[in-house]
DNA sequence: GTATCTGCAAAGAATTTGCAATCCT
DNA sequence: AGGATTGCAAATTCTTTGCAGATAC
């Protein structure tokens, strides 16, 4: 694979973000930086990057897909105001093997009231 | 909330399915039921379904929604021939706030090479 | 009776794809 | 040079929605 400046800056964005960001939101944000790069290029090279394993797709249900960087965490989505969060220091021991099938990648998602919102009731 | 052919078909339909039925399939067989059924009461039904907790939505990236039955398993997604596989037995302890947020809801998703893609090769 | 639900068809949103031009190595 | 990548725009796919008529309670 060839190195392409959209897709280093697309890296960029996505390592140095707290945020999780979607295709459209990292398009918007590298235009800064490349004023004519397209979103369809955006797309394939996010789609790319996590092939090979560089960054992380998170799908949410009815909602675009985000961008996170690596890290093993788990994401907590609150269903009131959807933001998602980071959580860290929870070690979920490494499946290797289950039932057989090789577990290659491992994602956790947790869904509720964050605090925040719980805090505005 | 009123009780209609169309939903109790269609969650008789989920909740009889070994399988992880897309919406379109849970369409196709609710017509030897109902043959003037149409795809959006399916999606409307699936999704009232949903939020009162009668049935589970698997998210898929890249692909259609599945929906299951109850019952706490964990779901292994091969990437190969892109068969879901439930995982029982797995007991992850109930968590029930972190970090201050409250968790309604964990889904694992695991993903990686199943056993009969392994033996293939 | 009336609020909810349905079938239909059209709209919507997110993502992918085909193609000719351009860029890396 | 030559395959990979890009920008653009159109196409695709999955899902939701508006509406008028039908249905459950």
């Amino acid at each position: 694979m060839k190195n392409t400046k959209q897709r280093d800056v697309i890296l960029d964005i996505v390592n140095n973000s707290c945020n999780h960001l979607t295709a459209y939101q990292i398009y918007e944000e590298s235009k800064k930086e490349l004023p004519n790069i397209s979103l369809g290029t955006v797309y394939r090279n996010l789609n790319l990057l996590v092939i090979q394993n560089k960054i992380v797709k998170i799908v949410i249900d009815g909602k675009s897909d985000r961008f996170d960087k690596l890290g093993s965490h788990i994401h907590f989505i609150c269903t009131n105001c959807e933001n998602i969060y980071d959580i860290y220091g929870f070690s979920s021991k490494k499946i290797k093997n289950i039932d057989g099938h090789l577990v290659m990648n491992c994602e956790i998602i947790l869904k509720g009231i964050c605090k925040k919102c719980q805090e505005k009731e």
